[in-house]
This record gives C-alpha cells, sequence and structure tokens, in this order.
DNA sequence: GCTTGTTCTGAACAAACGTTCAGTTAACCT
DNA sequence: AGGTTAACTGAACGTTTGTTCAGAACAAGC
C-alpha cells in the first residue's frame, strides 16, 4: 500500500513489493494470484471498511444531525486512512473491467447513503437542494478534498477542520 | 495526452506514443527531450492555461459576482478538458522533484486568486467563512469534482450544472 | 543534378518487467 | 530422529522499457 501510494501501481515492480517486505518476488505468488489481485485486494477491503465503519455509526434522528453525523464520520475516516484514500482514488483505472464494476458498485452505494439523508431532509422540508444526487456528490468531493492538505500536527486540529466543513456543509443545503 | 489521460504515464510507453501520431519511437526525440518533459509541458501548459484563462476574465464589483464569476469559470474551463484535467490530478507524482514544484506554484496562485476574493468578502462583511484558506480548498475540490461524474449530452446542462454549484457555494460562505 | 539541412527509420543497448518452477530451507508433529 | 508440509530462493522465460545513433529518405534552393 505503502509503494502505491507513493510511485503508482504501475511504477512499483513485484521485485520493489518483496524487497520490502524482505523476500524475493518469487514468495510473494504464495500469498497473490498477481499483481492485479494485490490492488484489487486492498481497493475492497477499503471500501469494505469504509461501508462497515459507515453502518457501525448511531443512528441520528433528524437529518440535520444526520448529516452532520456523514460528515464528521468521512472526514475522520478519510483522514485516518491517507494512502488507502489515495489508491482508492487514483488506481482505479488500473483495475481489469470486472474489478472496477466490483469497486464502482461499493461506492455508488456509499454515495446512495448521503444522497438518501439529503433526500430524507428534503420532503421533511428541512434542506432545500436543487438536486440530491449531484449535491452528493458535490459534498463528498468537498470533504474528501481534505486529504490533499490536512497534516496531523498542523495548523487545525481534526475537530475544528471538523467544524469548518459542516459549517459549510450545513449552510449549502439548508 | 489521450493516452496518458487513459492508461496514465508509467503505463504509456514511447512507442505506444509514435504509434499513435504514425512515426517510429525514436522519431519523438526530435521534438522532445524524454519522456518527462512531454508530461511536464503537457500539465505546464494546462496550468498556464488555466491562469491566463482565468486573468481575462472581466473583474466584477462585488465580491458576490467576483465569487460566482470564479464559479462558473472554474466549472467551465475544467469540463472543457477532462483530460488535462484528469493528468494535472493523477500524474503529479510521476514529475521529477524541481517540475513537481513547478507546477505547485502554479496551482497555489490559482488557489490564491479565490482565497483573495474571500478575504475581501470577509472584510466587507459579505462572507462568513471560518478559514479562508481552507474554504478556498474546499470549494475548489468540489467544484473540479463536477469532472468525474459530468457527461455532455446527460441529464443536465453546463448551465444547469453552474446554477446548481453556485447555489452551494454562495450558501456555503454567506 | 547537386548540395544542404531536416526528419525519419530500424536496429541496437542494457535494464527491468511479471510470472513460473525445481530445488533448498525452515517449522512442526509424532 | 524422521516425516510431512509450508515457505522461500534463485535462476530462468520471453517481453518490454527509455533512449541512442548510423544511415536512409525527403524537401528546398540553386
Amino acid at each position: 500500500m505503502t509503494l502505491f501510494a507513493r510511485y503508482g501501481y504501475a511504477a512499483v515492480s513485484m521485485r520493489q513489493i518483496a524487497g520490502e517486505v524482505g523476500v524475493q518476488a518469487g514468495a510473494l505468488y504464495n500469498y497473490t494470484a498477481d499483481k492485479q489481485s494485490l490492488l484489487f485486494d486492498l481497493l475492497k477491503g477499503h471500501m469494505v471498511d469504509l461501508r462497515t465503519a459507515l453502518d457501525a455509526q448511531p443512528n441520528s434522528a433528524s437529518p440535520q444531525d444526520r448529516l452532520e453525523a456523514f460528515t464528521r464520520f468521512h472526514i475522520r475516516f478519510h483522514l485516518e486512512r491517507p494512502q488507502a484514500v489515495f489508491i482508492s482514488y487514483m488506481e482505479l483505472r488500473n483495475l481489469t473491467p470486472e474489478n472496477f464494476r466490483v469497486i464502482e458498485d461499493l461506492r455508488r452505494s456509499y454515495e446512495g447513503v448521503l444522497e438518501a439523508i439529503l433526500k430524507t431532509g428534503r420532503d421533511a422540508g428541512e434542506f432545500h437542494v436543487a438536486d440530491t444526487k449531484v449535491t452528493a456528490l458535490a459534498i463528498i468531493a468537498m470533504l474528501t478534498g481534505v486529504n490533499t492538505w490536512y497534516r496531523s500536527g498542523g495548523r487545525l486540529s481534526l475537530a475544528e477542520v471538523e467544524a469548518i466543513y459542516w459549517d459549510m456543509v450545513r449552510k449549502a443545503v439548508t
């Protein structure tokens, strides 16, 4: 994961990976069918973790509370695994078509959770969003963007970042 | 550019590029010093175009109008060059350190324009943003996200997309 | 027709690629 | 101590990589 995140899937050789774990290249094939599976298992594991962690969140009552919970969860979860997140966005095109479809479905299901929150809030008259699908994607893109600049120990704490983003999300949909 | 966007810099060979333009691999070296320069020139050209096009925009008076102009400009410009945008986000790590620094500086200067707008608006009491730097990055991430899903001829027109995003940006900062 | 300068080919280079596999080494159970 | 299984090495395979370069092809001017 570290090597893929640093140099990219295509630029990392099986010999490099083997060297990093103190083994010869051939030994890797006792654990993985091929290089492609290495990438796929990484991405699938990440997406499943994401969905599992989201489902483990306590269910809030109001749409507003649920949206806040989602926002804070997304930021926290993504900031805890910058490498997996990075790879999940950058290496999609290096998946075989069938593997790609699996990851894409997982992601769409995650996006669907946010969209459902927005729909509920709009139907309840609490949110004012022109298009729940587009708004969900826009919010996720905004939140995931934190990963490109946040460094722990930097100017802002995680709590401050969460507060800033939640403030923007809340205002954007109400 | 097409090949880099489709398969990624590392996965595209000079022979593939040569084949695409109907020439042998060796002939490419009459036009480029090496493969790295090919990528760098592409990214630098894109960033310079971006900055040039932004500066060519008519200057609006109020912070709100300037923010709207920026929002619409960013969406339009990025949707017009999906390949260059994609490469500019994905292939940064394949630049040599000194080339990377050049591109990063150009991008930071672009982000600075948006931050300046936010600062002006906040000082004028029109915007309420907790952190202009973070807000600028959040807005840009949100807007650039359009490229991941928008397809011309799809459900929404460019004008509709601009309107939806501008509505979110406006509400998020006021 | 000859010269000049530019552009291209086609082969060559050493290095690196993913993957396989016979054979060695290590670990564990009886 | 012996036997079984799992893990690893090290070499090999056929390709492919970025880049170089001598020579062929080509166009332009006289």
